[in-house]
DNA sequence: CGGAATGTTGATCGCGATCAACCGAGGTGG
DNA sequence: CCACCTCGGTTGATCGCGATCAACATTCCG
């Protein structure tokens, strides 16, 4: 496999490894996996609402989005993918996820047989945990989106956002956290925060005014990383990024309930 | 373990059962799972944001909401938890996952350690698969909230979870899908919704004067189940209840893939 | 160079928030 | 038993955020 695919199956295996722990037969495994190169140009869909998949999406470049459809032909994005992320690994247990995915802009995936990702799981169940704790934060960064279309204004929302993808541009080698380049248009971050494009556009305004971000040709520059993360209350915990599963000491927290109006009873 | 525990046991069985194939004597290891009773009032943490738990939470009765929380004290639930639910699943590979529950009104829950269902997994591959999937379903639950708060109005929102959790309620064998029992005061739907417990009350008028729903006492009765699902675009699919995840046919699709600008190589 | 996609700005509108008052049911204590 | 209090629900008046509509600028790309 060429040298991107390469880097891209490390990232993944990388964000595996820092909360897994992982012996070197197992990582070996997911390095030797299977996989067909793809590329996609940009709003092209690579799974259809309602479709079926035998395979994961490992992405190797360019952004992908896990949307929502209405009648009306209006659009939720509920999730970014990039580089180094498997985006819709739940499809190994659910083939049928009613989720569909699109390029926002040119992508390359590697689509992985569900069959190879099975068989591996099947195999060393250090890698079924992995997989399964790979779920768990995709899942926690959904309940952190609805907090935050739930009950944070425009700008808030987006201030969360350009946090949480400068670490994940981060993590993906794209960049720094600080500074990196985003290939969405307005449009696109409009269908993730909940807004329509021209409120995206004023609430760039605002930031810009505010001396907080600064953004040129996709380019996204945080100013100031402080009020960034206040105005977005963003806490960076639940991407869960480098949290340790194993060797955790076991927090009992028996004496508080007790104290707090809980009975038990065997 | 009492009759009541039993049931939430065989409720949490059959939701397991039905999306993954497991054998009786997998059923068997479900069935005998350890677990201490606890009862707690309305309004009581079951699990505080920041905690690292050793157990999961399956519950017997009552209603449990998964919480996030603003700086200012404002709170969106991202999830509700009824009968046979296991609350939080996902623990048992993510222990400190900042989600914190709540009982939402007076609730009865079986703890579960972490050992014992990590024992299970590790024994038998159906369930360790059982287990993932679970959470996967639970994702997607999460995923369609977002577009729900993203992209529809207050009534829209409305009526999508008064559809979702009459087909919960209904699956945990408390009521029909037109006619249950809710314990929850408008400002807890207000704090799912991401509205205002006043609007809340709004909302419910426009429904009752156009004749889709009815609430009394807590009791909520859907006059025209047709209007409700119409008015929330909801489509039942997405709760994945019934949806069997063995002998599926592949549904492969390089054909349209190849039709549709995308190109493969090895 | 020309056309389409994307970004920018202004004017106006409407949904749902906010503030405020009041009602009714339960529960508690005198 | 009733006075009082609290909690949840109901309704009205007003406000403001973000949608919508519209026009234009700019960039990208064939």
């Amino acid at each position: 496999m060429p040298y991107s695919s390469n880097l891209a199956v490390q990232i993944f295996l990388d964000r595996l490894g820092s909360r897994t722990k992982l012996g070197s037969e197992e990582m070996d495994v997911i390095r030797s996996l299977p996989g067909q190169k793809i590329t996609a140009g940009g709003d092209r869909d690579l799974v259809r609402p309602g479709d079926s998949v035998d395979h994961a999406c490992l992405i190797v470049d360019g952004v992908v989005g896990r949307f929502g459809q209405m009648r009306d032909g209006r659009r939720q994005i509920t999730a970014f993918y990039v580089a180094g992320h498997m985006a819709n690994l739940q499809s190994v247990v659910f083939p049928s996820t009613g989720a569909s995915l699109q390029a926002l802009s040119p992508v390359t995936i590697i689509r992985m047989p569900h069959k190879a990702l099975k068989a591996a799981a099947a195999k060393y169940p250090a890698l079924a945990d992995a997989f399964w704790r790979e779920c768990a934060v995709d899942a926690c960064v959904l309940a952190q989106w609805i907090v935050n279309l739930g009950r944070k204004s425009a700008v808030a929302r987006m201030a969360h956002l350009l946090a949480e993808l400068g670490l994940r541009m981060e993590e993906a080698g794209l960049g720094t956290s600080h500074r990196y380049r985003l290939e969405l248009t307005q449009v696109h971050l409009g269908d993730a925060l909940g807004l329509t494009s021209v409120h995206v556009n004023r609430v760039f305004r605002q930031l810009r005014e505010a001396k907080v971000v600064t953004v040129s040709k996709r380019v996204i520059e945080i100013c100031d990383w402080n009020a960034l993360i206040s105005i977005g209350e963003f806490d960076r915990d639940y991407l869960h990024i480098d949290t340790k599963c194993w060797d955790l000491p076991s927090h009992r927290r028996e004496e508080n309930h007790a104290s707090s109006g809980i009975s038990m009873q065997m």
